[in-house]
DNA sequence: GTGGTCTAGACCACA
DNA sequence: GTGGTCTAGACCACA
């Protein structure tokens, strides 16, 4: 599990850990019941500020995505992969849909996103590869 | 011109502002030397606080796209077309770069988000017409 | 609307003036669409550190008790009236649930719970009267 | 002697196996003189870690309602049936008037506190029975 | 002025 | 070791 935070301003970090530990649910890189790292280990790997990690878990918790055992740790609670899969669906969605918007009002038209759409697909892949 | 701002906190507004601006001129709504909207009149038509729009103008003017005539207003700089559409392409193409960046690091695969985009574009189309 | 704050470590702070808001409401001496008083201004009344107070509307937001507005401050929902009359009762009588249930494994028996309520009864209205 | 613990985070774990050993004496389920369970064994009773129970031991050696016997265990100290007998009543009387305060300043008022007390005593005893 | 976010660092209860 | 809470204080966007 490789998380990574974009500290620029535009999300809020702690929301942007949230998501991801949503994704890493809904891609059973972490699984129902088990650990996840701890508020100490995950802010060192972040280079975050331990508060700010906490704060992501204590959003999790009230979703009801994740839940505190005392002195030993945070786990998964059981329904998550379900509600993650869903939330990550929603999530992406619309996120393509503002950015599409904003592409159309832009002047783009849909065939130019499409093309976009195509080479950054692409690229993403042989960034990868 | 008909700008709209969405305050929910995932971008700043002055920002939202910002790029907006430059999409007009980009789609020639806004051309050179041509005068724009008011600080107040726009921040009426936003619904929103005259200080953020005077903080996109001074943005936009740091950036060299617009320049302040004294007593007159604010006008659109002489290259600012072409910068503008460049700049449209970049900011819109990292943009999308980054959804789908998200996407596929959030599990779904190339044809998902194919069919997602598809699927946006006809509600977005639908939703206008 | 005068809040304290009992911050000797029996429940957290934050919580407390999560409860004390809500019984404001449900007394109306908050009312829908009223401003609450500020972090600052709170904070300082209370004693008690800003962030101990964001951290208690942050509650009451996600609950859907207040709402915020960007650079004016955070109002009283709509709804808030019905919603902190029935909470309030529910953490009320959950409470007395508590007490009676400690005294009654105590050893007291239900009389000797009824003279203590009445006699504390009494004694608090004569500390006010 | 059956303790209970409520690890919801209301009250700290320790101070609670506190009060209901107290309790516990003020009934004389625990006599001058008697052992206690062990802390190990208490504290797989309660499902808690054995330093949470040597905690709460340490707060009423500190009190002087037990002791420590070399080699033997901890006992229930002489005069102990006396003072918790008072702290019992204190601490109950204590926690009443607090939950009734709380209810008064809630805006109920003392036929509606009644009415409470009378259905909570009534359900608990039907939960029992 | 308003709330939101973040850092740095402390102390607590619990395992 | 674990998370929870709190303080002190900074910077940001917005009104």
């Amino acid at each position: 599990m490789y998380f990574t935070v974009d500290p620029s301003g535009g999300i809020a970090i702690y929301l942007q850990i949230v998501r991801q530990i949503k994704y890493a649910i809904a891609e059973q890189t972490l699984r129902s019941g088990q650990l996840l790292p701890s508020v100490r280990v995950l802010s060192q790997q972040l280079a975050v500020n331990p508060n700010t990690v906490a704060r992501a878990f204590q959003e999790l918790q009230a979703d009801g995505i994740i839940e505190t055992l005392r002195g030993r740790g945070v786990v998964v609670c059981k329904g998550s992969l379900d509600r993650c899969r869903k939330q990550r669906k929603t999530m992406i969605a619309e996120r393509v849909a503002d950015v599409l918007n904003e592409a159309l009002t832009g002047g783009l038209d849909a065939d130019e996103i499409r093309a976009i759409v195509e080479q950054q697909l692409k690229s993403i892949k042989n960034g990868k590869g």
